[in-house]
DNA sequence: GCAAACTAATTAATATGTTAACTAAATTAG
DNA sequence: CTAATTTAGTTAACATATTAATTAGTTTGC
């Protein structure tokens, strides 16, 4: 049997399709020295409020790990705060502080630029069906 | 300025699509003791034949230096050889050996199987739609 | 021809991905 | 109520991502 050419296979037609979009982004993140992990897991703080650990985990697509660890570092650049939920002593209830909130406020332009960019070049239509077909696989779970 | 919100984030919604498809493979290749990564590099060198390094990385969407450990790690296996370039002697030369064939050979009708029955619930339609649209993603880089 | 600029690949350093093992707290079975 | 099970989070170990620096080979400019 013969595997699926390489360029019909959904994942790594998922990985090229990232790569390209986040290759432009990285560079505005890495000028604000963040990490897109990290910017992730702020990014999903900043709309949703108070989450603990695992809702953020799955939110933002870390590894609780990895969260662990991010976790760990933001917390020492103040971005975020972390404290015991006193109803369940197992979770971690995490939110943005304001330099977190600050950190968005001034990557977010930069990041629209090219968001912006991408969609005029793309087509604002065909980004708007891409985005529906990407959130039905995701129902699929 | 407010950030685009999370769930329509073409960066965001890509990597949870990826996350969604890849779940259940995952568990398949590790069962071959293969890596995700090991997995698209022998892929594209069974489907492509002899490539330099530089073409394999992007081909598979792994960077140069994970390349080097990839290829490192898959001679040591026997999966593929690497000989230097004889017109230029920078490059290296990389091709799939039959023990590496025959991991493609075993994994495929298992991955076939995942990507049937996400074919049907998601819809074959729907399905082309996506990977074309993800295709015309990548040309715009 | 030769030095400067460029290119391919590797190595290094730090952060994250991935799985497994572990700890602590909460829930459930009896 | 107590023991077994489950759950949230962390730690550990190895593999990969990302960027920068390095090495070796090639091309270009003069």
């Amino acid at each position: 049997m013969q595997p699926t050419k390489t360029d019909r296979a959904l994942p790594l037609a998922l990985l090229r399709a990232r790569e390209t979009v986040m290759s432009p982004i990285r560079g505005v993140l890495k000028a604000h020295d963040v990490t897109d992990q990290q910017w992730r897991v702020l990014r999903v703080l900043h709309e949703n409020g108070v989450m603990d650990a695992k809702e953020l985990a799955k939110s933002a697509c870390v590894l609780a790990p990895s969260l662990t660890r991010i976790i760990k570092h933001l917390e020492q650049q103040n971005m975020l705060t972390r404290c015991a939920d006193g109803k369940d002593g197992r979770r971690v209830l995490l939110d943005i502080l304001p330099s977190g909130a600050e950190l968005i406020e001034s990557v977010t332009p930069e990041v629209q630029v090219i968001y912006q960019s991408l969609n005029d070049k793309y087509g604002a239509q065909k980004m708007s069906d891409l985005l529906d077909l990407l959130h039905d696989v995701v129902e699929l779970r």
